[in-house]
DNA sequence: GCCAACGTTGGC
DNA sequence: GCCAACGTTGGC
């Protein structure tokens, strides 16, 4: 099956692409999805060898892609963040049973040479149709086209 | 910190 | 099943 292209959204003050370099086999896993369309993203049509723009999220001037990632894991898994009482996105309504909440390992690919913000991607008339820039559009989790894919490591001035 | 946009919840 | 109230996201 062919490969597809997501954006994915962290704050960085929360969990941001360095964070991410600095994870042990520079790998994480994506908790804290607590939205029914990003969770099924992830359950239905995300799978391993998929790249990920990593989009920086309400960080001021900063907003905007700085990286891209893969996607690691061989299919989306519980969250067990949910499970947790302590944890910040803990869900009563998750059950060990009947999970509801679900994430995917994400790994650290390459940083942009030079970081493409949000006001950029606006700016560039071939990207005007990206989720990403459409006014009201949160989803933390964002299939995205091969060609705007493309066009943003070409702004970025990296490869994969 | 403000607030528009949007998702979820719950009363009916 | 509708929709008002509420909570959250995220740009600014």
């Amino acid at each position: 099956m062919a490969r597809k292209y997501w954006l994915m959204k962290s704050e960085p003050d929360a969990f941001s692409f360095e964070d991410l370099k600095n994870c042990p086999k520079k790998t994480e896993h994506w908790d804290g999805i607590r939205n029914y369309q990003a969770r099924n993203f992830m359950r239905d049509d995300m799978q391993k060898g998929d790249w990920v723009l990593f989009y920086h999220s309400n960080a001021g001037a900063e907003t905007g892609v700085v990286g891209l990632a893969e996607i690691v894991s061989k299919e989306a898994y519980p969250d067990h963040t949910a499970w947790d009482k302590k944890e910040k996105y803990y869900d009563e309504k998750s059950t060990q049973e009947n999970p509801r909440w679900l994430m995917v390992d994400v790994k650290y690919k390459k940083a942009l040479k030079t970081p493409v913000t949000l006001k950029e991607l606006k700016a560039q008339k071939s990207l005007a149709d990206m989720k990403v820039v459409q006014r009201g559009q949160r989803l933390s989790i964002q299939p995205v086209e091969k060609k705007h894919f493309d066009r943003v490591c070409k702004m970025g001035g990296v490869s994969l």
